[in-house]
DNA sequence: CGACCATCGTTCGTGTACGAACAATTCAGG
DNA sequence: CCTGAATTGTTCGTACACGAACGATGGTCG
């Protein structure tokens, strides 16, 4: 590219103590792991067969289909998604009739989510795909290698 | 928490085979990634000096301290932000006076992108943070485990 | 009972993320 | 040379992500 050489003169300060650690960007965690998180969502956006579908209404919708039925932050809590993120969520998975809502009797202040009929075909539907999704993200790694960065990866995230 | 037994009526359908593969979010490389991002950029709230400096904007400030100078486009792809994003990076880091923005002579649809003396600065306060927010991103690894994270990451991020 | 504090859902503001469309410019091939 | 394809930066629209503040409700403890 020839940028070092031609920008000698606003390099000089950095360029004099070269024994400094540098910091490369490439090879921090952090941006590891949003290009790795980029990856996967394109993955998901190319394999789920819903286009409208995205990977936070899938998982929202996947957990209230495991838990049967849940509060808003309830459910947020599970899918580790705050209180405002939950609320366009539930907007959009409501305004496509996916999920029903309904005041708890026992307290007042919650709204109890449950699938609709459409929801639960949608899940049975997605519910493959979900799988095949997670295997083409990890694809690049080898059966024990899957496990490993799994085991890590598990571990990274309290 | 209860809620198996009281709504064992909505889970009668998909208690009825069992022997379909489950899809638990938990488990799942995706979710699993966004959540370690997620724990990613609380430690680098934390820890990054300046409040108003997001992690792209961090990232966007080191690279362009790495190349000295750069297009919006060419950054972009260096910190894999897409056109649109990086508008409203370069947009703010402007705004604080920390990067300039000056036509390019060869290519009049370019606009070169360069640290201010500001910005200069806070990349050398900033960069030791940097190291800080990696080191302690992967904490929970010893760190034989950390190469072993980094190299299998590394591989799901193309 | 009554003051206090936690929780629930909502809204606002800011900042990623990215597809899609656009005008201006550059480049490649005929 | 000149027409068409590609690139650059911009805007629009939609969808996360989250801190902060808010009113309503629920629980606790003196």
């Amino acid at each position: 590219m020839g940028w070092r050489a031609a920008d000698r003169t606003e390099q000089t300060l950095k360029a004099e103590n070269d024994d400094a650690p540098e910091y490369l960007l490439e090879d921090q965690v952090g941006h590891l792991l949003r290009r790795a998180h980029q990856r996967h969502t394109a993955i998901f956006q190319a394999t789920i067969a819903d286009q409208q579908l995205t990977p936070l209404q899938f998982a929202a919708l996947m957990k209230l289909a495991d838990v049967g039925e849940a509060s808003q932050n309830h459910l947020g809590r599970l899918t580790a998604m705050d209180a405002a993120t939950m609320q366009g969520v539930i907007k959009r998975l409501i305004a496509r009739g996916l999920i029903a809502r309904r005041p708890d009797p026992d307290d007042r202040r919650r709204l109890l989510l449950t699938l609709t009929g459409d929801g639960r075909v949608l899940v049975d539907l997605a519910t493959a795909r979900g799988h095949r999704i997670s295997d083409e993200t990890l694809e690049p790694l080898s059966p024990s290698e899957r496990q490993t960065f799994l085991k890590l990866l598990r571990r990274l995230t309290d």
